[in-house]
Parts: structure tokens; sequence; C-alpha cells
DNA sequence: ATATAATCCAAGTAATTGCTCGGAAAACTC
DNA sequence: GAGTTTTCCGAGCAATTACTTGGATTATAT
């Protein structure tokens, strides 16, 4: 159906600029006015381009969106990979706050178009980008599963490891929207890490009589 | 701004029927094309009205689809006071099991449509009526916390059981919005019970020495 | 039976939308 | 520096949109 991806590549230094432009503006009016009220003749204005040169790059609306969209999952993804490096090695729980933490601090960073993007713009769910990562997320609260020492069984291991990483992506979400400051972002993230460990092992991280290896 | 009432309600049997038509025709289209090919037009060819007489009865295309989600609503809250009456006096868990089997098969009746406007309006996460229903869901895992015997404490409780319901209120929404039989739907539903249980009480509901009252 | 109110409607309007056209200017290539 | 490619652009078009108009038809009240 619609194409999602840009039709051309900006070669020269001019129209990279006017290129990452196109893209700043549709996130700055997104932000401003969300996604109802996004037209490709606004964003090029917001721009500072003229819109025939949107349209030389873009083939439609959605591809612009979805080009923007990729942009910021791309530092998302950058983010949690490294912190999956720095969590290889850790106990369960101190990994799973840091994985937790980092996922919501890299959302926060653009809280507000990410909200946008991810609740109000109908085709962003299915985007590719973003169903990898949230497959990603599922493969993590797998592991969180297995490598708990003495994690207790889950009858239905697959559709729980399913059900855990739906709650904590869109638990990730909800409280990387939220509009409070950096310390109670930071108090709400580890209880959400703590209910998603009790989730998957089945019993309170800090709780007596659990000991880690 | 923009107005979500109708603004004249139906005073005879006639123009009931018009009235039911064309929220009936909105729900038909939202199934089957999704929100952005929701024209008042089509939906006044689908309803086999007029355009005129939908304007009669509705002030813009908003009102129509808050007055649709305020028809579905007040199923599924009929259901989950129905469903609260019976789980009163039960053990906790279940209780848990009875009361989320009813808010995921309220939800699943309607899937489609409540897919897409959960999901894909931006304005409808912002009505009223949905966010009582999320607020309904707030004060039962706030019970059902208090009320479980022998249930760990949670270090935060108010943004503990916050975080609760959210993740309670979206895997909801994921496993009624799923295209599977009604088996494999009430085998996942339980597991997500399951997995509440053991956020709000720290504990498998089914574990040794998870004895009840 | 007449008056009043409720209900219906198709054609049409004004505004907005996504997107194209035709060509000018600037940057690379040789 | 000539030729080629890349980049730029705003006026304007075709399609679609939400919504109005002006009046006909049907029910209700007295």
């Amino acid at each position: 159906m619609t194409d999602f991806k840009p039709k051309k590549w900006p070669k020269q230094a001019r129209s990279r600029a006017s290129f990452d432009a196109i893209l700043e503006g549709a996130a700055r009016l997104l932000r401003r006015q969300g996604y109802e009220a996004l037209t490709t003749n606004r964003i090029a204005a917001e721009a500072g381009v003229g819109i025939a040169t949107l349209y030389e790059f873009f083939p439609n609306k959605e591809a612009i969106v979805a080009e923007l969209v990729a942009r910021l999952m791309a530092k998302v993804e950058a983010n949690m990979e490294e912190a999956f490096a720095e969590a290889v090695g850790q106990d369960p729980w101190p990994a799973v706050i840091h994985m937790t933490s980092r996922a919501v601090g890299s959302l926060a960073e653009d809280r507000e178009v990410f909200h946008v993007l991810l609740r109000q713009v109908p085709f962003v769910p299915q985007l590719p980008v973003v169903m990898e990562t949230r497959a990603a997320l599922a493969a993590l609260s797998q592991r969180v599963r297995i490598t708990a020492a003495g994690a207790l069984d889950l009858p239905m291991p697959e559709e729980d490891a399913w059900l855990i990483s739906e709650m904590l992506y869109n638990a990730i979400l909800e409280v990387a929207f939220l509009d409070v400051d950096e310390k109670k972002r930071a108090e709400l993230t580890k209880e959400l890490a703590r209910l998603t460990y009790r989730m998957a092992v089945g019993r309170d991280p800090e709780a007596a009589g659990s000991v880690s290896r």
C-alpha cells in the first residue's frame, strides 16, 4: 500500500540539512499540535523549505513520520544494547533495574513526541522498527526468567513471557510519558523493575530468603 | 473546543432508529476500515440515512465516536460491576481471576471496534468515560493488595498500585484484542491474573506455603 | 382538522488536503 | 568552464472533507 521509505536520500550537505529540517519540523509540530494537525504543507513551512522540496525526498506524509520514528527508535535501541552489555554478568535484580531505567530514560528524552507517535498515530505500532523493539523486550523478559536463581516455574512459559513483555513495554511507555521530575521518574522506574521481577520470578527481589546465585 | 455530546436526543421511535443506525454504521466502518477512513458522509451512507439527518443529532464527527465509546463502555462497566459484586467475599486469587476474565471477556465481544477506538483514535483515551474506567481498575488493584492475606508490603503503595493498574489495563486490552479462540484467550487471561497477583502480593497464588485467609 | 413540532434529505459550498508542474539556481564532474 | 546532476520552490490542481441550506414529509397535540 503506502510506501514508508524516503524516495531519495540526500547526497549533498545542503539537501541533508533540508532533509533533517523536515524531520525536525515534523517532530516540533507533533509535539505542539498532535498528529491530527500534521499536514505536509505545514511541515514544509515549519521546516523552512518549499513543499516541493519535501516531496523531493518523501513520497508521502507517512514516510516522513516513519523516518522520524526510525531515527528516534535507533537512539533507543543503541541505548538498550549498551545497557544490555553492561547488565550481562550482573545479578538479575540489578540487571532488571538497569535495563528498565535505560528504557525509560531514553524514551523520556523525547517523551512528547514518542507519546504522540506511539499512542496517536494509527500505523506506527505496526512499523517494523517498533515491532522489533518490542520483540527485543520479549527476549529480555525470557532471559531474566531463566537466569533468576530459584525462580518459580510459570505454567505457560511462552505465554507468560509474552504477557510480561507486553505489560513491561506499556508500563515503560506510561512512566516515560509522565510529566514529572526526574527523581520521581526514577522512583517509579525502580518500582516498575520490582513489579517486573515479581512477575517473572514469583517473589520480591528484596524479600528475606531471596538470595541471588 | 470540540463538543462531544449529541446536540439533540431522538424523541420519537423513528428518529431513535436513525440515531442507532448512525452509531452502528460508524462501528461497522471502524471495524472494516479503521479511523482514518471514517467520514461523516460515509457514516450516513452506511447507516442508510441522509447526511443532514446525521447532523441533526450530532454536532460533528467526534461526537459520534464519543457516543459510540460511551455505549460500549457502559456495557463493560455494567459487566464489571456485576463481576465485582460476585467477587466480594471470594478469596483474593479466585476474585482476581474472576474480575480479569470479565474485563477481558466484555472487551473481546467487540474487540475490533475497541481496538480501533482505544488505540487509533487520538482523543478517545482522554474521554471522561474511558478515564473513569481506568480509575475503577486502579481502585480494584488497591483493594486486592490490601485484602490479600499475608501480602508483602510494597515500598511505595500508591505508586505501585498505579503501576499495577496501568499494566493490568494495557494487558487486558492486548489479550482482548488478540485474534485467538476463546480457549486460548481464557488461558492467557488466567496467566494474566496470575502475574497480576504476583505483582500485588509478591508470590505465586498457587505456590506452596501460600494459604488463603 | 389544523397547527405545531419532529424528522428527514440530497444537492451544494467553502475550506483543506496531499501532491504535481515547470523551471530556476546551485553544486559537482571533467 | 561546459555539461550534468542535484537541489530548490511556490502557484495551483484535483480530490476530499466537514458541514449548511431550504424545504418536504411525518408524527403529535388540541
